[in-house]
DNA sequence: TCTTGATATTAGCAATTCATCTGCTAGGAT
DNA sequence: ATCCTAGCAGATGAATTGCTAATATCAAGA
């Protein structure tokens, strides 16, 4: 039972006419006329009275033809929804991104990519951690961004970029005027730790066993933004991914120490799921950030990224 | 397209497998797999997750099922709506008669074509005549049986009875006690006259004008049954077929006096439309009223008729 | 009856569809 | 980690289907 039969069929009926309505659907008149003794066959009724010009349906065919074309339109109109649906979810880059990605970062990425293909569209979420796994575990995301990225049967994770930890204090903490610190120095320190369930906590707090100190945990909270404001108002310490202080060392409120004699990074990786090919412009998106982020590392399919226009993808900032 | 397709993705977005919604449909899984994958690059989108055991839809695709769904139902209902009145037509017989045909023997040939064909069922019209041919011009009735059939290139006539015209009067009528009468006799009778637009009174009157006699038209009237009444009232005559008068004769309202010296008939026919093949229903009733009317008589499309299971059709009454 | 415009029919060809078989993948068990 | 199993996709040959072109048939009007 074809679609097709169903729209030459309805058309015969609006047209009183087997030849018009061939034209109408690109077909000859004998291929319509087979058409619509085929339909009647299969339904075993007479739909059209062909013993009187031009061409009557029965009432039976008038019937049919009524509650047909309903449902034809209906089709067809769902069918176009669904079409250009899926050309908007093609053209879509949906990214799960942990919160301390870094909104400055990303909106540069975002805008140089909407230079390079104006009809696409980026969406951010910025999601706890094990959000992130789960939108790209169930595919509504196309990748997810995350920090110290585990490995998986699930997943397939790309190295991003590596981001210095330093220490972050108040403007007005006696040890802003450093130039940098060791690890040591800052047990007996007010510190604000990121939340026991991170990795990133885990992380530090191996780190800092590692070099001997103990810390004095004044709060705990998980994500940057909040341990950010947390160092200002309780003139603590925290140590952080250097790029997420960049804004507030601009503006003179916090200040952040390198740490001496040692170093601590967050590798950020990118995750997404295996076998699971990614839309043309996902790829581009995730072409431009990796070539921002780590312009040498191999891309885990070996297909080649379109290059921007002028190369300006590769520049790093 | 093929509404088979729809039905195949609808099973397996209920079912989550391909192997199931292969099994429901008759098919084997490849056979499946093969349309899924046509009708996913019919609508240029996807719609099944295959990365995931068991296998699940995208959000596209769950939007998609679900209004699908309803059109895919919604047409095998209309399907099967359509199949059973079709069944249905196929099984009534439409017959369009004129008044006079008489009630009491069409009901007796309906009553014998059922006891042969319980499953059929058998509809009269009494119409006026020129609603007659209308009705089987345009196919609202299988056939239709009129007087004095007129051929056409539109209609087909079969012959079916002659009806003796004998004269009608009332029990108190002068006449009544005459056991025939001549045509001239009735000059000067108080006749009750079909209506002139009708072809029976035209050959009833040129019937008269052959025989010399002119008669008093007191009224005109465009069907039998009211003439048979107008004649008891105002004790009046009038020529009429004899069958449609066996009623009132044998309850002895009337009296029937056949025409002596001469003869007039009422041709009755079949009329139906020119390559119009009837459904096998309508094909059988019709012809019992044959056999019933004119064993004799070829029938138009060299048929055989289906005879009945003691050959009772054949049987005069 | 004849013409005209339109539909049905037929045969042959091209494209599609389907089934079998094989290889691959995901998920679970050891 | 590595194996096993169920289930899906892909290739190939056989069969079906759908289409076109040519021809026959038909209804309506002159």
């Amino acid at each position: 039972m074809q679609l097709e039969s169903l729209k030459v069929f309805c058309d015969v009926a609006r047209c009183r006419s087997v030849s018009q309505a061939a034209q109408l659907n690109r077909m000859t008149q004998s291929a319509a006329s087979q058409t619509l003794r085929q339909l009647e066959k299969h339904l075993n009724v007479q739909l059209i009275d062909r013993s009187v010009r031009p061409l009557q349906l029965t009432p039976l065919g008038q019937h049919f033809y009524e509650r047909c074309r309903e449902l034809v339109e209906q089709f067809y109109e769902l069918e176009a929804s669904i079409r250009s649906a899926g050309a908007e979810v093609e053209a879509t880059v949906e990214v799960a991104a942990i919160y301390s990605v870094g909104l400055g970062d990303m909106d540069k990425y975002v805008e140089r990519f909407k230079v390079e293909q104006p009809h696409a569209r980026v969406h951010i979420d910025y999601l706890h951690p094990d959000r992130v796994y789960e939108k790209v575990a169930d595919g509504t995301a196309d990748f997810g961004l995350v920090s110290f990225p585990k490995p998986s049967r699930k997943w397939e994770v790309i190295p991003w970029r590596d981001e210095e930890m330093v220490l972050a204090c108040a403007a007005s903490h006696p040890l802003a005027a450093r130039q940098s610190i060791r690890p040591a120095e800052l047990a007996g320190e007010k510190y604000v730790a990121f939340d026991k369930a991170l990795t990133i906590r885990r992380q530090i707090d191996k780190f800092l066993r590692e070099h001997g100190t103990t810390v004095e945990v004044a709060c705990e909270l998980d994500n940057v933004e909040s341990i950010k404001k947390a160092v200002e108002e309780l003139s603590g310490v925290a140590l952080l991914p250097e790029p997420t202080l960049r804004r507030e060392v601009r503006s003179g409120a916090l200040v952040a120490l390198p740490l001496s004699g040692t170093r601590l990074v967050r590798p950020l990786g990118i995750i997404l799921r295996r076998q699971h090919k990614l839309g043309a412009t996902a790829l581009r998106f995730m072409d431009l950030l990796r070539s921002a982020g780590d312009p040498h590392s191999p891309r885990p399919d070996g297909r080649q990224a379109q290059p921007g226009r002028n190369g300006a993808a590769h520049a790093e900032r």
